[in-house]
DNA sequence: TATATATTAGAACATATGTGTTAATAAAGA
DNA sequence: TCTTTATTAACACATATGTTCTAATATATA
C-alpha cells in the first residue's frame, strides 16, 4: 500500500523531526511544517500511516508518534557484551546467558555487521598468535552462543580433557574432531566427538585503530 | 557536580522511558512513577539536570527533554557512507566531500569503533591481495578523510605520475617517498615528495561474515 | 545556635495539544 | 453521468501538560 504525497511528507518530516530534536512533533509542528490546513487532516494522515504500518500512535498522549520497523534509527544498532580480553590458545571463560546483566561493559554494532543473529558476546584478543585468522592484538571478536557448527568455522569449544574452553578452528573429520590452532607453529590436534561441547561461534571481528 | 537520589532516579526514569516509548515523559509521568509529591519538584529537579548539563529541555513544549552527551543512545553511532567495493592495488575513485549525499549506501558503526574521529568513508574490498594486512576478501575498510599521515599508515594516497589513488603503507624517509603494497608479491616503490597526496588514512575493518 | 540555602508541597493558572463534529471538496468506480 | 469513497477544511472542546507562586520543611554553613 502505497504512501500519498502528502503522507510521505508528514513521515519525512517525523524522521527529520525526531533525528533533530529527539522528541516527536506535535500535530500542529507538523501542520505548520508540512503547510497543511487544519489538524484535522494532519490527524486523519496519521491514522493512514498508522494502518499502513510506518507509525504508532499512543491514544491522548502529546507526542505520542513512535516510528516502526527500519525507519526507527535506534532498532539499527545492539548492545553486543565485551566480556573481557583474552590470550589466544588460552582457556576462555563464557559466563551463562543470565550471567551478563546491563552493567557489562559492550560495543555497540550496526545490524550491518551481524544480521539476524541474536545472543552475541564479544572478546578483545590478547597477542598475536591468533596472527593466521587474520586476527591481531587488539582485536575484538563477536561470537554467536550456539552448539551448532559448519566445518572450518572458528569456534569457542569445550574440551573435557583439559576441563576449559579455547578459541579452535574446527573439522569434523569420520570418527574424530579436529581442532587447529590459529597459529601455524601449532600443531592441531584430534579429539573424540563425544568429549567437547562447541560454545560459540565467530561472526566478524573488529580491527581497533 | 553529583547528583541526588531523587535527581538520578529522573534521570533513570528518563532514560528506560525513553528506550520503551520512544518519546519522552512528561512532567506528571515523572512525577507518577518516580513517586514524587509534586510537579514542581519535577520541574525543580528537571532544571538541575540541564545545570548540570545532562539534558536539555525546550520551554512551553511538551515532552521537550533531550538527553544529552554519551547518554543518549542516538549519539553513540555514526553512519559512514559505504562508497563501493576496490579491487585492493587497483585505483579507488574518493569523492568529494560534498559529493556524498544521503543516498549513498552506508554502515553504522559505533562511536567505540571509531573514536571521536570525523570525516569517514568506507570501501568494501575485492579480492585477498591485501592479506598482508590482516585485510581479506568482503571485508569493510573505514578511512579518515585527511591530508596527514605517519609512517607505517595505511592510506589511500594520489600519485601524481599515475594518474590515480591506490591503497598502500607509507612512509617518509629522507628524500622520497616509500609506498608499500599491502602483498608481499609486491615490491615497494618511491616516489618524489611533490607528487602526491594522501587523501584519506586507514581507521578500522570490518570482518564480514 | 543562628542564618542562609536547598528542596519539597500544594494549588492554581495558562496554554499546548489530541480529538471530535460537521460540511465541503476531490477522487475513484459503476 | 451518478454514486460512493477519500480527503480537506474550519472550528470547538476536553484535557494533557508546562509553569508559576507561596509557604513549609530540610539541609548546609558560619
Amino acid at each position: 500500500m502505497d504512501l500519498t504525497a502528502k503522507q510521505s511528507k508528514i513521515f519525512n518530516f517525523l524522521k527529520d523531526f525526531i533525528l533533530e530534536k529527539d522528541y516527536p512533533p506535535s500535530i500542529r509542528d507538523i501542520q505548520n511544517h508540512c503547510s497543511i490546513s487544519s489538524t484535522s487532516v494532519v490527524d486523519y494522515n496519521l491514522k493512514k500511516l498508522e494502518e499502513k504500518g510506518l507509525i504508532r500512535r499512543d491514544k491522548d498522549i502529546s507526542r505520542g508518534i513512535e516510528i516502526l520497523g527500519d525507519n526507527n534509527i535506534r532498532s539499527r544498532t545492539v548492545r553486543v557484551p565485551l566480556l573481557g580480553k583474552i590470550a589466544a590458545g588460552k582457556p576462555i571463560n563464557i559466563p551463562t546467558e543470565g550471567a551478563i546483566d546491563d552493567y557489562t561493559n559492550a560495543i555497540e554494532l550496526s545490524r550491518d555487521q551481524i544480521g539476524t543473529k541474536s545472543d552475541l558476546f564479544a572478546l578483545q584478543i590478547k597477542g598475536n598468535s591468533m596472527i593466521d585468522a587474520l586476527i591481531q592484538d587488539g582485536d575484538i571478536i563477536v561470537l554467536e552462543r550456539t552448539n551448532q557448527f559448519d566445518n572450518g568455522d572458528m569456534v569457542a569449544v569445550w574440551i573435557d580433557s583439559d576441563n576449559s574452553t579455547t578459541f579452535k578452528r574446527i573439522y569434523k573429520l569420520d570418527n574424530k574432531i579436529k581442532l587447529e590452532p590459529m597459529n601455524r607453529k601449532m600443531k592441531p590436534f584430534y579429539i573424540d566427538p563425544a568429549s567437547f561441547q562447541v560454545q560459540g561461534r565467530f561472526v566478524t571481528s573488529i580491527r581497533h585503530w
